[in-house]
DNA sequence: CCGCATCCTCATGGATACTG
DNA sequence: CAGTATCCATGAGGATGCGG
């Protein structure tokens, strides 16, 4: 009955009021990515308990971050954030950008889902300049991600149907050392675990 | 046996596993002020248990978030942030200036201590710029905080033994509201809560 | 006092089975 | 497919105790 609540007024404390539940978090950045089904969300959030998917994306749906919308395709439900909820990717990023040390040094065989990078990489590369323009696709397990850089910043997205010219594939860990500055495309490209031209690496993660 | 993790190979679970328990963040958030001592973090966060507080203490200093230090003073303990805890600033930040619309409308009747300001001004303040400098004292209950602006940018701290000149005095939501500008200075003076020399005011929140 | 540890109770989370 | 229902494990809240 009495949902529980920090009772401070507090910026934080209110925002951790909506979002600071378990999961909360993890189930905006799957859609951030973009709008998704019930059953896309599971399989993006392994680990989570149906009820409390339900129960969640009901509570965000409360609070006004998450709306329902209708799918075209299948004539059924989808969910995606609404506004304000979007306005949740600063600090989305903040806290991957905060993670990076914990990427390197963390234990190995977590979970893994190629989509995830879109949220992450964008993050990465959001405070970093850029002389000059590159798109490449980085390919890890089934899923391709798009990034394109130029001089006014980045902007990473699931690849579609428009496959870029040049695709890497490589590891999560690679990609994620890449953006964050902590690989240089030399190394990345070193293991011979990225293959493609050199140069248009260097630019997309200069 | 297992501390509770979600086990994805991804920046914002891993955060998540670190800072995400209840509690956690504004646990640093009290820290993020300056160094404290359990009993003054006790009664920065209303509502905690003195055991939860401990454990939560104790895992954030395993997980490199937090130090113990020396209190001078007393040769007790107090407790810091290292330096990859300060840096969570940018994620507390960025949740105080999102949480804006939830501190208009919410509840009343919350618990509130004064030194919750310093971060929240701050970071309401962080993404706006002045043409004018200008440095006022806040007073909210018993506390007084510090705002200094000029054109490289904001910062907020609390109140030593040096009070500024100009004190203002009013209630949490008003200087909420003028930080986030969601307030102008005319509306925060017009109600005769806040005292003081406008032209000071409009400075430090134009 | 201050800084916790213990104990107890109940709310929350997790796993799985089940249903419209 | 999109969730409920159920049951068990875990975690949080509150009071109290206790050593330094």
């Amino acid at each position: 009955m009495p949902k529980r609540s920090y009772g401070q007024y507090c910026g934080l404390a209110r925002a951790l009021d909506v979002v600071g539940g378990r999961w909360s978090l993890l189930i905006v950045r799957e859609l951030l990515v973009g709008p998704a089904r019930y059953s896309e969300l599971l399989a993006g959030l392994p680990g989570i308990a149906t009820n409390l998917l339900a129960q969640r994306l009901r509570e965000l749906e409360e609070a006004g971050v998450v709306q329902r919308m209708l799918d075209t395709e299948s004539n059924g439900v989808a969910y995606m954030l609404t506004p304000w909820g979007v306005e949740l990717r600063g600090a989305v990023g903040a806290l991957v950008n905060w993670s990076t040390p914990l990427m390197i040094t963390g234990p190995r065989g977590d979970a893994f889902r190629g989509h995830w990078l879109v949220v992450a990489v964008d993050s990465l590369l959001q405070h970093r300049r850029f002389q000059e323009s590159a798109t490449v696709g980085l390919a890890v397990d089934d899923t391709i991600v798009t990034v394109r850089v130029d001089e006014t910043g980045a902007r990473v997205e699931l690849c579609g149907d428009a496959e870029p010219d040049t695709v890497f594939r490589g590891d999560p860990a690679v990609v994620l050392g890449l953006a964050s500055g902590m690989l240089t495309v030399d190394q990345a490209m070193a293991g011979g675990e990225l293959t493609g031209r050199r140069e248009d690496l260097a630019a997309a993660f200069g």
